[in-house]
DNA sequence: GAGGGAATTCTACGCTTGATGAGTTCACCC
DNA sequence: GGGTGAACTCATCAAGCGTAGAATTCCCTC
């Protein structure tokens, strides 16, 4: 026993903020307090940025406790990157029904998204990571063909169905790069209405007008 | 002197790979080769992926000598993002004269940017390193209106002309991501003058048509 | 109430990073 | 042709990184 318990104190100096090990009573909630540390510092800073440590130290708990409950950083990543499959089916509701307004309701919903608290950390830790590592750019490729055009193309018709949605998804990208990400000045002061109603013609050209 | 340059071998094993301290002749175009590594560098990793030792070694040049040129990492990084101010003019004229193809000029030029491989080094850089981090992306915005909108404000008009300029921008920041950075397949594929076509008309919007 | 296993702690290894500082060689100018 | 300073190499520092494993404490089940 290095450090004793009881009331033998010994001669050395014992250590202030020591805290025993061994197990807590009933549900510590460590687990979820270390993602949520991770979300919020791979969001900051992305994933070369974020550190094991910092993450531990915000999550008010020992670095080695990661590596028991997620393995390695990668495989935290990758738990941190989870992100609800009810949000990008929110995406795809968005384009179904009336297209006359398919724009408008596609980009009201996109910005919810990055609103909402729920996934935006998620969806600030993938743009990070992705834009950096081309490691990360494939799982943000994957992630987007996967989930998010597969869900979307059956609704965009043939031919130049991708090619619609691509270019408007770059459009969006664009728009929650410099809104939330950067957070260039008029961009990140829209007045949300403001932005929808100037945005919402260009998507709904992309999706479903004329392009030559 | 440790290593004898003499013919004298002494009875120590002499390094084969070491190279005599000391000025070499003439220009030696260190200098240069050292900002050529570093942009490289800083353009496929970011300000924080890029390490000094990689960029000296690129460079074929021993580390010492990059805190020689240019002090420290943050004062490399400020010389590699120096994107010749002929760039901004360039942008700048294009939104100058006949507004109404505008937008086709501006599209045209940005993508004559990043295709050129005199700007796109920098230009990734600045996009890589920018959006990991909060404090690279404060940097960023600095940059951006330091040079580029002061630049580009005095053709813009007055009112809404930033809100105008920032939409703009984001649409193209975005286009660039998706093709030049991330290479979403779709964007990446297409023909530049499909996608000029496509996308003129909505930045000519957004510069000076109706928005409400 | 005994035992197994989960949760938690600390310590440490091997590596890379950016930053120094001291020492060496040589070009160039007076 | 001598002196100055720029160009260049090397060795090393203190930090921080991800990973690893041993030791400890305690819940839970049988």
């Amino acid at each position: 026993m290095r450090y004793p318990t009881g009331l033998l104190g010994s001669g050395t100096v014992e250590p202030e903020n020591r805290r025993t090990a061994g197990r807590r009573a009933g549900d510590s909630g460590t687990r979820a307090a270390i993602l949520d540390a991770a979300r919020e510092q791979f969001a900051a800073k992305g994933y070369d940025g974020a550190s094991l440590r910092v993450i531990a130290a915000s999550a008010g708990v020992d670095t080695g406790l990661i590596r028991h409950f997620y393995g390695s950083k990668d495989d935290l990543f990758d738990a941190a990157l989870e992100i609800p499959q009810e949000f990008t089916q929110q995406l795809a509701r968005a384009i179904t029904g009336d297209p006359e307004h398919a724009g408008a309701r596609l980009v009201e919903t996109y910005l919810s998204l990055w609103e909402n608290p729920a996934s935006s950390g998620a969806l600030l830790a993938i743009v990070r990571s992705a834009i950096v590592s081309d490691r990360a750019a494939d799982r943000f490729q994957a992630m987007l063909t996967a989930r998010f055009l597969a869900d979307l193309a059956p609704y965009l018709g043939g031919g130049d169905g991708p090619a619609r949605a691509a270019i408007a998804g770059a459009h969006l990208l664009g728009i929650a790069i410099a809104r939330y990400v950067v957070r260039i000045g008029p961009m990140a002061e829209f007045d949300r209405a403001t932005l929808i109603a100037w945005c919402a013609p260009t998507i709904q050209r992309y999706l479903t007008g004329p392009l030559d």
